[in-house]
DNA sequence: GCTGAAACTCATACGGC
DNA sequence: GCCGTATGAGTTTCAGC
């Protein structure tokens, strides 16, 4: 991995706040000519520190206003419980997001549907049924204060 | 808000998964020409359900590989204790992610820095110094497994 | 509300510094 | 490694259906 100069992190900069900055947009932002910002953005992207663009969606004006935070437990007995859950996980996409904690086989998950009822069929009806869970505790938000992607860069 | 066709909703996804899809690569692949595609784009970040776009970085590539989880209480005697805590959490970089949670004036953060030096030094240095914040409880995740933006749309 | 074509903007590659 | 130009995509608008 090469080191980033500043003008690659104003860069990142501007392309975290917005994703479809033209080339143009981006070399009169950091004050150099269209060519080299293009060069530098694909060696961004090819380096692996751009992993994607996406276009960010309101999830309330989509209808999935209720999200949970679920924590679970597996068993330790189950074998390859671990690889099982997650590739559940990562196939239902009521999970929007998940973390695997450190301590006891605990996982931290953002869960979000239309309302109580069709998280409560979420859970019943698919989730505890992935084999291995034992435990569930489910903390409601009431609203969301700032949602970042990833670590805004300083300065 | 109108209601979304499967037209939008197919758009929504293509743009879900690569931010910077061109209106002829969103029409080919919805099966429309390209004008209705730009005039359908613009009429979603419209009505707020594109509310932007954004370059998704590797926060490891970046350095700060170190997430950690923080719940916080803040003490009901403190006036403005939750707009005080809201702005300062906005401003924080280290700060990505934050939902006030149902019960008793709590906060979950995640706070993403280089190590866990680098946490602790927020953590004490500023953090803590926040009004009101009373009890702070930190949870260290191993890895993440899925890391969604939003729900993604069914089907 | 879609199609197709024309005008314009933007991206990419290359020669020169 | 950057700048400037030229060529080719991509975007946007408008007439016609």
């Amino acid at each position: 991995m090469t080191k980033l100069d500043t003008y690659d992190l104003a860069l990142l900069r501007m392309l975290q706040k917005n994703g479809r900055a033209t080339i143009n947009d981006l070399a009169e932002g950091v004050g150099l000519s269209p060519s080299p910002v293009a060069r530098r953005v694909r060696m961004l992207e090819d380096a692996g520190i751009i992993t994607g663009y996406a276009a960010l969606l309101d999830e309330a004006a989509l209808g999935f206003e209720f999200s949970v935070f679920v924590s679970v437990k597996l068993d330790r007995q189950v074998d390859d419980a671990l690889a099982k859950f997650e590739a559940a996980v990562r196939r239902y996409p009521e999970v929007v997001d998940c973390w695997l904690m450190t301590g006891n086989r605990d996982y931290l998950l953002r869960v979000a549907t239309r309302g109580l009822a069709d998280f409560e069929q979420f859970l019943t009806g698919t989730f505890t049924k992935i084999p291995g869970v034992t435990s569930i505790e489910s903390s409601i938000p009431l609203r969301r204060v700032k949602s970042g992607l990833a670590r805004i860069l300083d300065q």
